[in-house]
DNA sequence: CCTAGATAGTAGGAAGTCCAACTATCTGGC
DNA sequence: GCCAGATAGTTGGACTTCCTACTATCTAGG
């Protein structure tokens, strides 16, 4: 077996050689997951910097935009994007600061707080959708991208993400 | 189409109502890798919280076990991980801290600096891998993981990776 | 030889993530 | 009705990432 210049391969290589064969597969798919994200992040990034806001406030802007009255409790953002409620207080704070979204209170439950996409807060998400469209999802540069999403759903499927 | 409850079929869904087919397959692949990242990731660290380590460590470490002398430059280390060098600044740091490693000087580049691996992180290293491929890497709960690391081979060459 | 530009590494700052702890509010069993 | 426990959100702290700027050192052209 040549040496490959794929660092994933030259890992899966070195853990072949210590005896870790059984593990080898899985240890080179993780891997593989985490510099593509790497690097798939980094594209994004990249194009939403234009926009003045990176990821994790896009996905919070286009969460609201599709949901009925582009408003939602803060703790089904969290639920929706799986990610922690302060990480939620995080993104909504310089949202609003950008005056994408507004807080506004919650009509039954004084616990809860709506968040509520503004008229510019439609814009930047769609001109930011736009562009990732044209930039990034448009041309992943893979030839069957439906593969690896089975394959991902697979994965996310086991462990409970939906 | 039925209504899903896997929430990247649904932004897919959503994708297509708003005329953006073209790119929804992208989109769903970028959205799924992010996910299936996030997932595994937290997977990950939770075998490494009982070694006092992270990911980005437990990848120096790694490194510098595979080296031919337990030694590597940390310009070597930015390069083989893909990240930035405050980063592997910020990981070394911590990892001479725990004395799982020692900052050498090069012998030939007075600029340069040697990061070696100490007997305790080559403990470390292969316990923390142990764990890892017992709990995490052994078993990812896909069917064909070589599948997935080949789609996303593709997309990190596409990119340049290697 | 010697200076201009490239390179190695670090410091400080912004942004994201999570966790633990806290306040305010809601809810269910007695 | 009321109190214990659950829930919603925020604050402060730790950690990782990147960026910009800086120092020290190397290297190549004049």
């Amino acid at each position: 077996m040549p040496l490959s210049r794929d660092p994933v391969a030259q890992a899966r290589q070195h853990w072949v050689e210590h005896g870790w064969a059984d593990a080898a597969e899985g240890m080179a798919a993780v891997t593989s997951l985490m510099r593509a994200q790497q690097i798939v992040l980094s594209r994004v990034e990249a194009v939403l910097k234009g926009f003045d806001i990176t990821f994790a406030r896009y996905e919070v802007l286009m969460l609201l935009l599709f949901s009925r009255q582009g408003r939602l409790p803060m703790r089904v953002i969290g639920q929706r994007l799986q990610v922690h409620p302060t990480s939620v207080t995080n993104a909504v704070d310089r949202l609003e600061v950008a005056q994408l979204v507004v807080r506004k209170p919650h009509p039954s439950d004084r616990r809860a707080t709506l968040i509520e996409i503004t008229p510019e807060g439609r814009r930047v998400a769609l001109a930011a959708t736009s562009a990732l469209n044209d930039s990034v999802f448009g041309d992943l540069g893979l030839a069957d991208p439906v593969g690896l999403v089975d394959d991902l759903r697979e994965l996310r499927s086991g462990a409970g993400d939906f």
